[in-house]
Order: structure tokens, then C-alpha cells, then sequence
DNA sequence: TACTCTGTTGAATA
DNA sequence: TTATTCAACAGAGT
């Protein structure tokens, strides 16, 4: 191994400091399944009774699920759904610590390792230690209900100015971080995303949804839509770094420093997450400060 | 050893 | 109806 590699393999988490999974991670770990694609399930194995499965029946998965095969996933936000055969549909949620992976055949699952799919060749692996993420089993002709009722792909056409003003002001009083947390406005946005938004638009977090002017609203929309999609390209792909001059790098540490002009980034709980932002680039709402 | 911190979702509470 | 708080969980760090 040359110096100074770090020994990582193709599945292995990233280099930069976010191993939770929000929009372009989930891209990322959809696309670990694919090599099973077309090859049919010869055996489940999996922890019955963990809270990874609530809400499903693992006997049912158990019994119907060796003799399909997989067809096709996809990503929306934070969720993923496999299809496969035999009209069967699998929910996949990552929570905090979920990853997909390939394993070799005969792969001997480990204590994390809740789901494998065991393929001719190849066995898809499904491991989340804290176990915030979800598994559901779903059997019908059409996509489950929780997945057709998902609100609009944030990369999407439908998700356009004018939802996303609606969306703002219907929770006008939640402070401009939590509502981009908010998954039935924002699918697949989570913190580092939200910090990295509202630093590109130069808005404070505690701003006020329901605050911020028509152009101001129109910018944000513009920003959620930029980083979507180049974080889809960068991370999604391969989970390779944002390019210098992102705020994500440098939001994890006290250190921090704004990459416009360095900046000390103040770091404090809001909408019950750690958020950073720059004083300069972001300042307290005019409104907020009459009040305090 | 014991305690804190991590950040997602949904249930409980206000 | 909407906003806020907290439990679920496991491991890394102090």
C-alpha cells in the first residue's frame, strides 16, 4: 500500500468525518446491491425480533423470500426500496450507522449484520449497530403505501419554488434548521446538509421558516437544489470528498473556520442538533434580536 | 469505571 | 395543528 493511504476497500465509509447517511450516502449504498441484481435469493438469514424489523413480519420475509430475485432498487431521501420477484418489495432505512455491502459466499454474518441475502456467488448484507434504521417487508402488486406517499424528491421537477415557500409557511415558527431537517419537506436532507444550505444562503438557523423574504426563499430553494445534486454526483458516485471550500469540512470540530473568510465557526444546539454556521455570512435575524 | 457525545425518526407531550 | 423533547441503540472518546 503506498504511504500515507489509508487501507480502505470500495464499500468502505468515507474519508471525510459524516458516516451518517443522508441523501447522497443513501445514493451510495443503494448502488453496494447492485451486483446482486438479476441473481435470485438462495437463502435469508437474519435477526428475528430486533428492533430493525419493527413493524414487519420476518417469518413471512423468511419463507418468501429465497426463490426471488432481485430487480431493481431505487432511492428517495433517506429511503431505499428493492424489488423483487414474486411481487416482493423490501424497505430499507439506514438510520444513523446502517450500511449495504457485498460480502463473499458463505459469508458468516456478525452480531451488526441483520439481514443477509445470500446469492449464488455473493451474499448482500444489511448491518446497523444502533439499529435507528428500519427493515420492512412489504408483498403486493404495487409499491408499498409509505413509499408511494413520500413527498417530492428534493432533485426532482415537482419539487419546485413554490412547494417548498408552502412547505416554509405552514411551519413558519420552526427555525430555518430544523425545518430543512424536517423529512416530509426536505426527503433526504440531514444535518451536515442542512449546516451547508443555510451557509450558501446566508441565512441564519434560527432564522424563522416563515421569516425570510419571497427572493430570500427563492435563493434557499436554489441552494437546496445545487447541493443535492452535486452531493449526488460526488458523494453518490463514490463517496468521494467535496471539493476545498465546502462548509461540510468544516463543521465537525471547534475549529472550524468559515471557508469564505476564515472565520471561527460558533457551534450550538438548534431545532436539537449541532449546528454550525458563520457570524459574518450568517447573521442573527433582526427580528430575534428585538426579542431577546 | 462511569459518564458524555454522536444524529434519525417517531411517539409523547405541550 | 404545529412545535418541542426524548427514547430507542451501541460505541468511541474522556
Amino acid at each position: 500500500m503506498p504511504t500515507g493511504q489509508t487501507k480502505l476497500d470500495a464499500a468502505s465509509p468515507p474519508s471525510y468525518s459524516s458516516t451518517v447517511p443522508e441523501l447522497a450516502e443513501v445514493e451510495f449504498y443503494r448502488k453496494q446491491w447492485n451486483p446482486g441484481l438479476g441473481g435470485k435469493i438462495r437463502a435469508v438469514a437474519l435477526h428475528s425480533g430486533k428492533r430493525i424489523f419493527r413493524g414487519s413480519d420476518t417469518s413471512t420475509l423468511e419463507k418468501f423470500l429465497p426463490g426471488a430475485t432481485l430487480q431493481k432498487s431505487e432511492a428517495h431521501g433517506k429511503q431505499m426500496l428493492f424489488r423483487f420477484s414474486k411481487q416482493l418489495w423490501l424497505g430499507v432505512h439506514l438510520g444513523m450507522t446502517g450500511t449495504l455491502r457485498v460480502a463473499p459466499s458463505g459469508f458468516q454474518p456478525g452480531k451488526h449484520d441483520h439481514l443477509v441475502l445470500h446469492q449464488r456467488g455473493r451474499a448482500l448484507v444489511f448491518n446497523d449497530p444502533r439499529q435507528f434504521g428500519r427493515l420492512r417487508f412489504h408483498q403486493g402488486l404495487d409499491v408499498p403505501g409509505w413509499w408511494a406517499k413520500l413527498p417530492p424528491a428534493l432533485t426532482s421537477d415537482s419539487f419546485t419554488a413554490a412547494v417548498m415557500g408552502k412547505f416554509l409557511q405552514r411551519h413558519r415558527q420552526l427555525p430555518l434548521k430544523a425545518a430543512l431537517l424536517h423529512q416530509a419537506g426536505f426527503p433526504g436532507i440531514g444535518n451536515w446538509m442542512a449546516d451547508e444550505i443555510l451557509w450558501r444562503g446566508r441565512l441564519h438557523p434560527r432564522t424563522r421558516a416563515g421569516e425570510i423574504s419571497e427572493k430570500k426563499s427563492r435563493e434557499l430553494w436554489r441552494v437546496v437544489r445545487f447541493v443535492c445534486r452535486e452531493a449526488c454526483k460526488i458523494i453518490g458516485r463514490d463517496f468521494s470528498d467535496p471539493p476545498r471550500g465546502w462548509f461540510i469540512h468544516e463543521r465537525w470540530t471547534a475549529k472550524g473556520r468559515c471557508p469564505r473568510h476564515r472565520e471561527l465557526l460558533p457551534r450550538a444546539t438548534i431545532g436539537g442538533r449541532t449546528t454550525a454556521w458563520c457570524p459574518k455570512c450568517q447573521p442573527e435575524p433582526v427580528s430575534r434580536l428585538r426579542r431577546s
